[in-house]
DNA sequence: CTGTTAGCGCCTTCAT
DNA sequence: ATGAAGGCGCTAACAG
């Protein structure tokens, strides 16, 4: 048993190295079961000195586990992704899981092909954090039924054997909009309805309930976006959506006292398009944005928004998942819904309302 | 045969079901060897009826190849590693692989795990886009004698077998300077220096040079950051040492008349701090930026940053990181250096300068 | 404390 | 066009 060069080195090597057996290795490499301390030490100083690596293919197909964990996500250039999946490393680096992340840039042909990637190569369990699609669900479908355990974050998709989190972004919606009608706006934009995205058309539902409870017309020009459904674009160029539907909305005869951004990097766009026409927020134009996004904070004025607690839900999300890989397939769903808190800053603290 | 409710399917269990031996089942689903038409379609039929996966680590451990690559960030809610990661998604794309990124947080420690995590699940090669540490070189160093393939992003390490691409962010700092030296700016003030990052500390060299080069004095107190080597801080946040360092600058006796970003998301934070210090961009301070980041061309004014062409380093990345897998460990090392290309905004336009 | 046996699920090779 | 044998590298279970 000579090592090739080229070849990665095996417990075979070692112990042919070593003058013991491969299972012996095997017991010092995982620290597991009674090993002679000399034999021990004699072991690992070869194993050091031939730079071996343990083949965690072969180890995962022996143990029927791999610990690892896969997360799908959308898109990558986003706090919120970002924030996620802090939460969820959390978890799962103090369980000893390691994380694998996909990204499906929005695409439901990418999403299906991430899902079945990681459940290729035998993942653990799978967190899913993008957004619902025909495709997708089907394919979803398959691998819980096959057995995978999966946890969704904020996906608009139920199974008896899946859990979910998500953040309550109808009544985010509705608060941020009843903030805006309790300063006095009665003429209120909404900027980034699409309707394949699901959460921000609850947020966009928040904005109609908010409106129409508070006996306000709902009127269609004050509401913009892509509603063709077409929406490829990636997150964080929403500020151009941002910075197009306000401008839109700024050349109306009579143009809204506010606007509700259906995010952050939307609102973002919007504040700017508000000052390059020479207007002011928050005399002019209030502004709401969606997420809280580290920058909403740093902005000219700040930005008024819609916290919810990212991370909370990337744990609380690994930590269904653990609990279902733990206790198997049958486990009856578990749900949480969380709530969202109003943020308000400069973007909204008018004290006079031009009509 | 009888699959067991719970256990995953197997070619084997297929095999049964279809009444032939599980070679045959394997050429079917891998479309390799002849098969009879008839058998295919039964085969096939059973497969899905029977929801099976393939399992990969079988798969792999017998072609000793997964085709699978790794890439390693160190942070993940960033512009610029969203841009990379959709250059090497490109390649990789095209050409039949999947990638799993894994994230450091900027810690040489998790820098480590992810690179044992990926080797130990036999990634067939490695993209590491971290900044470089002790510890993270020591552990690369033995992955590549490994003969695991490697290829870098803008990391300042160096082997006679990995791959790098880089950015002349040193270039890109001297001309960002520069601009402002030629606008008529004498105080041009730093901010974000921080010893621990290379990529950042290119840039403040490329400042320095400009300056010395023009015959202007270094004034230490118009350089801030966090100078004592500790930044764990995740890139994004950058906004706030933008914000604080401004600040800082703006209450000296003779501030600084343009200062120079070490990111964007730094100049954003400076943006808005010295707008909130009821001074005019870029009236009284010019500002530049670096990475081109979607939101710069959004903020107000727009901003003065530097660009590199991210998406191409991913993709050439991906593709040294390709042929060296097909060309083995022995391979020579190839680099390729992008130019950065200044993209002048609003807020350096300035053509009176305040001395 | 250490070794032997067997098999995880798949695919390469050779045989039919 | 299909099957049989064997082994990729590892470890559970049992034997000594």
């Amino acid at each position: 048993m000579k090592k090739q060069p080229g070849k990665p080195v095996t417990l075979a090597h070692i112990a042919a190295a070593a003058g013991v057996t491969p299972m012996t290795v095997s017991r010092v490499i995982n620290e597991s079961g009674y090993v002679n301390a000399a034999t021990r030490e004699r072991v690992r100083r070869v194993a050091r000195e031939m730079n071996y690596r343990r083949n965690g293919l072969a180890r995962g197909l022996k143990r029927q586990r791999t610990e690892t964990i896969g997360l799908v996500l959308g898109d990558i250039a986003n706090p919120f992704a970002a924030e996620l999946s802090r939460g969820v490393r959390e978890i799962l680096e103090q369980r000893g899981y390691t994380l694998f992340i996909c990204i499906s840039e929005h695409s439901a042909k990418e999403d299906v092909q991430a899902f079945d990637s990681l459940a290729d190569h035998r993942v653990d369990g799978v967190i899913v954090a993008t957004r619902a699609s025909r495709l997708g669900n089907e394919r979803l479908q398959e691998l819980i039924d096959a057995g995978i355990p999966v946890s969704l974050i904020g996906r608009d998709f139920r199974h008896p054997h899946a859990d979910l989190v998500t953040a309550d972004n109808l009544k985010g919606g509705y608060e941020a909009t009843t903030h805006l009608i309790k300063l006095g706006h009665r003429r209120i934009g909404f900027i980034g309805v699409s309707l394949t995205k699901s959460v921000g058309l609850r947020r966009f539902q928040g904005y109609l309930e908010a409106l129409n409870e508070h006996g306000l017309l709902i009127d269609e020009k004050l509401i913009v976006g892509n509603r063709d459904g077409n929406d490829q674009m990636p997150g964080y160029s929403t500020e151009e959506m941002g910075h197009d539907g306000m401008t839109k909305l700024l050349s109306m005869k009579k143009r809204p006292t506010a606007i509700f951004a259906r995010n952050d990097f939307t609102a973002v766009g919007a504040l700017n398009a508000i000052q390059q026409a020479g207007l002011s927020v928050p005399r002019d134009v209030g502004v709401v944005g969606y997420d809280d996004i580290p920058l909403a904070s740093h902005t000219s004025p700040p930005l008024t928004t819609v916290r919810q607690p990212t991370r909370e839900q990337g744990r609380v999300a690994a930590e269904f998942l653990l609990r279902r890989i733990e206790d198997g397939h049958d486990r009856p769903r578990a749900e949480q819904v969380f709530d969202c808190q109003l943020v308000v800053r400069e973007s909204t603290k008018s004290d006079r309302i031009k009509s």
